[in-house]
DNA sequence: TCAACTAACTAACAGTTGTTAGTTTCAAAA
DNA sequence: TTTTGAAACTAACAACTGTTAGTTAGTTGA
């Protein structure tokens, strides 16, 4: 019972940390900043955290580790490589959509991680890319994809999605289902009408 | 001759913030990190400059004029929207590769800016993105692109070309001839092997 | 009722920050 | 030779930083 009231408010402290340091970034909140919002003194807060490193650590590694274990599902699915890079796009899509402030700490802030934190939180990134690029691999091996350059596909598809988490806290005229299926178009087939 | 003199010392200035700002970030690098770089005391700097907001400044306007500058003069060429956008995506590797360290902060730090800079500098990102997109639906019009979601399409871009940066710092196998050609093919023709 | 514990508080520290003031150095101009 | 001015220096300030120590209020379990 206990228990719980503390962990929530140490989710508390760490979800209202993550949307300052998505604003203002992580060097430029302060402690004092996340107090005021929780509602607390800056050194109340450390009943419930060890330190503003602790909390970019919870941040960070909340979303890799939910990246990984979707990834896990995606790879064991009996799916040809075409539909599992459409599943990863649209798994990309949901979870910025479902935790952006996370997310956008994490793409962006990851490197004020400290040096242990950060040497794993590299490690886990380097690991998704490789498997991602494998699947990829397997599209071209079975001919479905153009013999593109792998990696050239696989970070242009990684940063062509990352854009949503900036239209998503501006023009939200689209629905999340008209914009999955519109950038999964854009990926697949290009820009260019083709000649017939 | 004593005023250009000056002149690089500043310029010297800039450039190694840039890069201290790039691997850093704008709150985490201090006005005696840049210094030691430059081989002078913090103080010394203000001799020629204001204060570290105006170092942001003069790299984010930098780059936000060279894209404005070089947009203008494509937008006058005589050449179909599907060339334009070519060779607006030539023009972001290009950029990119030219000045990584400036190109890094401006995209990533200009949140730092003072508040009247804010304002420019979104006004002027606003600007050009508009007119890149008057160019897409150009091209939707002319029947030369798939009818696609003009702000889906130009942020897809957009982003896309940003992965550049990352990979300037990482794997330079892939020269940038090739590299822009690839990411060109990605855009245009899509991912996928097209049925004929 | 009493002891134990949680979670808040106030006060403060030691270090860092951007920046200013005042001084020194030294080459060019007079 | 003297004067001037740029560009470096040292010293310091006032504000802010993450964090710790010690205290207090209030709740829970015995």
């Amino acid at each position: 019972m206990l228990k719980s009231i503390t962990q929530s408010r140490r989710e508390q402290i760490i979800q209202i940390a993550a949307s300052l340091f998505r604003i203002r970034g992580f060097s430029a909140t302060t402690m004092r900043d996340i107090a005021e919002q929780v509602g607390m003194e800056a050194a109340s807060m450390y009943n419930h955290i060890k330190s503003k490193d602790e909390i970019l650590q919870a941040i960070c590694f909340k979303i890799s580790n939910e990246y990984i274990s979707q990834l896990n599902t995606i790879e064991i699915q009996i799916k040809s490589p075409v539909e599992k890079i459409k599943e990863l796009i649209r798994l990309h899509v949901r979870i910025i959509i479902t935790d952006i402030d996370s997310i956008s700490v994490a793409n962006n802030e990851w490197k004020h991680l400290s040096e242990d934190a950060l040497t794993a939180f590299k490690a886990a990134r380097r690991d998704y890319e490789q498997r991602f690029a494998k699947i990829i691999e397997a599209g071209i091996a079975a001919g479905e994809l153009q013999p593109i350059n792998v990696s050239v596909a696989l970070f242009t598809i990684l940063s062509a999605v990352r854009w949503v988490e900036l239209w998503y806290k501006n023009d939200r005229d689209i629905s999340p289902e008209i914009l999955e299926e519109n950038i999964i178009s854009l990926l697949m087939n290009g820009l260019q009408k083709h000649v017939s």
